[in-house]
DNA sequence: CACTTAATGCAAATCACTTGCAAAGGTGGA
DNA sequence: TCCACCTTTGCAAGTGATTTGCATTAAGTG
């Protein structure tokens, strides 16, 4: 409610499945510009796994290629023709991709979960900058936590240990 | 599933209700050890904005104060005497006390809020770090993103910049 | 082309959280 | 101390995201 580092909260419907890309927005993350990589290159990883190249799957593929920020399972729904797949088949595929390392999810603090195709190296590490008004996304490069996660995982004899974190703010625009 | 930097995923029923404190972890937060503000302190803050001081919430402060890592709704509802109050009233009083600045939500991913009182200055802002295996918390005193912030805002044009932050990994016991 | 088994669609179930509404109870003022 | 007023509470029902059960369909294989 006032809360300063506040939850992202999404206007219902706002923003969501019409443009795919995004309007001139600065993005820093160099790799993953929409489609860059073949959906052929995307299906072949399906096939190393022996799991089944089925048409959903491959137009849910296809969407994510599309995508430069993370998308919410509603938003790539909304992104596929009518009567493509169900909901849940949507569901389905992107637990399959994340489990074989092929998408990333993340969170925003809204209560809906976000993914991204993995594209760089670092299983596509890196975080987000995140408007609260207009819920525009900024793609960040660089990830500035890999030395305290050093620090921290010494410091308290933990091992494998990774983090989560996004930033959040007002974008030029909604100043 | 496979997730490196995986939600943190709580296993029913665990870890919950019963122990308030910890069986002795390390932690490395100074400030909010367990009992440390007396209830009328924080019972003064509600009156102080005009707010009833019902028995719901100050059994639900009392509560909190025992804590010294965040603690979810349920988790706080269980170490209730049963039949203090509805669900629905704690759902409640959180929301009134963030509002109020009083309490701080965290989200480690799962889809389920943790709060904490506020303790120190700079509004309680602070990170954690939780084995993925057992649950356990570590506080982190340090915020070591504050630079990053700035430069992030300034880089980008926005502002009123903030950050969600949290590690996760294996604890020593786990390993 | 037939077979085997994974994948899909549809409906129903969970889960955390929110909301509507009438009843109960703090509080400031008489 | 007593009261009226307005907040807060309890209970039931509603949301929205995500999951699960199950019968049906369709990749992949030889
Ligand atoms: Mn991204
Ligand atoms: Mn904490
Ligand atoms: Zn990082
Ligand atoms: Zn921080």
């Amino acid at each position: 409610m006032n809360d300063g580092a506040g939850a992202f909260k999404q206007s219902p419907g706002a923003g969501a499945a019409t443009c795919h890309g995004d309007e001139g927005d600065s993005c820093h993350r160099v790799g993953h510009s929409p489609g860059k990589r073949r959906l052929s290159e995307l299906t072949e990883q399906l096939r190393a796994k022996s799991r089944k190249i089925t048409g959903p799957r491959q137009k849910i593929l296809d969407v994510l290629r599309m995508n430069r920020h993370p998308v919410t399972i509603k938003e790539l729904f909304a992104q596929m023709p009518r009567g493509d797949c169900d909901l849940v088949t949507v569901y389905r595929s992107l637990h399959l991709l994340e489990s074989m390392g092929m998408v990333k999810r993340f969170d925003f603090g809204d209560g809906t979960a976000r993914f991204e195709l993995i594209d760089g190296p670092d299983g596509g590490h890196h975080h987000h900058l995140i408007c609260t008004r207009c819920e525009s996304i900024v793609e960040l490069e660089d990830c500035f936590a890999k030395e305290m996660e050093l620090s921290v995982a010494k410091r308290n004899g933990f091992a494998s240990v990774t983090h989560r974190l996004e930033f959040f703010g007002i974008c030029p625009k909604c100043q």
